[in-house]
DNA sequence: ATCGTTATTCTACACTTGTTGAATTACGGC
DNA sequence: GCCGTAATTCAACAAGTGTAGAATAACGAT
């Protein structure tokens, strides 16, 4: 409690080398905050208590420490497709609950963000890795399931009305959706996304 | 048709001086496509065809230019109300359908674009005017004409699936929504846009 | 023809960025 | 106690950024 002003010198630190992953820890927070671009690699550092070069010693670079950063706590796709199969009644309850469950935890969001930040924004090629991995192996969640041609098309039907909870929750941060609980929202989208689901609909181009 | 590698002095250039529209357009282009910091003055100018000093003449700063790249050619809130306003029955499916209308037309599309982009990532200043726009003028906008106490949840329920339909569509590009033509678009989703406004639902913290 | 105004470019500065290599200190095994 | 290895900082570079000021050339009015 009386250390705020530590100047150290160079060499190595004593004790608990946690260091790592306060790093990825800080990372995670001003990627989450400030997309790829706005995050930079001295904030990082300060936001560590650590000299940036030692960020750079760890992760070989910005991509990398991104990519590292991305590393989920929970595997999305996985999930969705556990609930999927888990229910055999209208799943959409369900399916918001999951998400906004996984979202909610403190744990999973700024990771997820990251993501979610870096998919709508347009950082290269990283960005495009995220975006590959919505359209491929989100998408085909949503949709593996669903019977019918059109299976598809429902998938993204769903995807995007999930995606708007997102946006609107912990993006633009719009009330009440913001501030409301999983399960009001799960009973409010929930029978949105059951329509999606077996409501018929003509062929569609 | 022959002066591709036109190397011109320093004065003033003959013919006509479009220029400055020329800049904008680039700027457009660029914020749409790269969001505030990826795009560079110097990138804009090079699009532009033009020293990177005559854009900050004509425009203070890249601020500044952003927020003239941001002028947009229709006004978003003012055409959701007339809507609103012009239909007695379900409007769901215009509601979708003006929306499209709007971001299919290309001279809107590439501003609009980077105002989304900017209010999902975080750029600052500029974004947040973004996004209180969105969370005042567009959301109100939404709910003005629904009745009753949870009026401001029903139109945040519209606002966030019409959301979900712009991400899905034109910054992540989740087929077949991104391909499908704007009336299949209105007549899937028009139907939960109404079951948002009229449905009851129960008290909501 | 002259003159102020505007459009345009050139050059340069101060700053921030990602990244590198050398230097310094602690740790763990022998 | 000694030594390789890992952790950590320092100082610096090259590149790119937004921006400012001076210089030059064309325009419009007189």
């Amino acid at each position: 409690m009386s250390d705020t002003k530590a100047k150290r010198g160079k060499g190595r630190r004593p004790g608990s080398p946690n260091t790592r992953s306060q790093i990825l820890d800080a990372a995670r927070s001003e990627f989450s905050s400030s997309g790829y671009d706005g995050t930079t690699i001295r904030g990082v550092a300060g936001l560590a208590g650590v000299d940036p070069a030692l960020v750079l010693h760890y992760f070989g670079s910005k991509e990398e420490l991104f990519s590292a950063a991305l590393e989920l706590p929970v595997d999305p796709a996985g999930r969705i497709r556990q609930v999927i199969e888990a229910s055999d009644g209208p799943l959409g309850e369900s399916l918001v609950r999951t998400m906004l469950g996984i979202w909610d935890d403190p744990d999973n969001r700024r990771p997820l963000l990251a993501a979610l930040r870096s998919a709508t924004g347009d950082e290269g090629q990283v960005a495009e890795t995220v975006r590959q991995y919505i359209r491929g192996s989100l998408m085909s969640a949503f949709s593996h399931h669903l019977s019918g041609d059109d299976a598809a098309l429902r998938g993204a039907l769903i995807g995007s009305q999930l995606a708007g909870i997102l946006l609107a929750r912990y993006m633009v941060g719009i009330e009440p959706i913001k501030s409301s609980d999983a399960e009001s929202l799960a009973l409010l989208y929930g029978p949105v996304l059951d329509y999606f689901a077996t409501t018929d609909i003509g062929t569609t181009t």
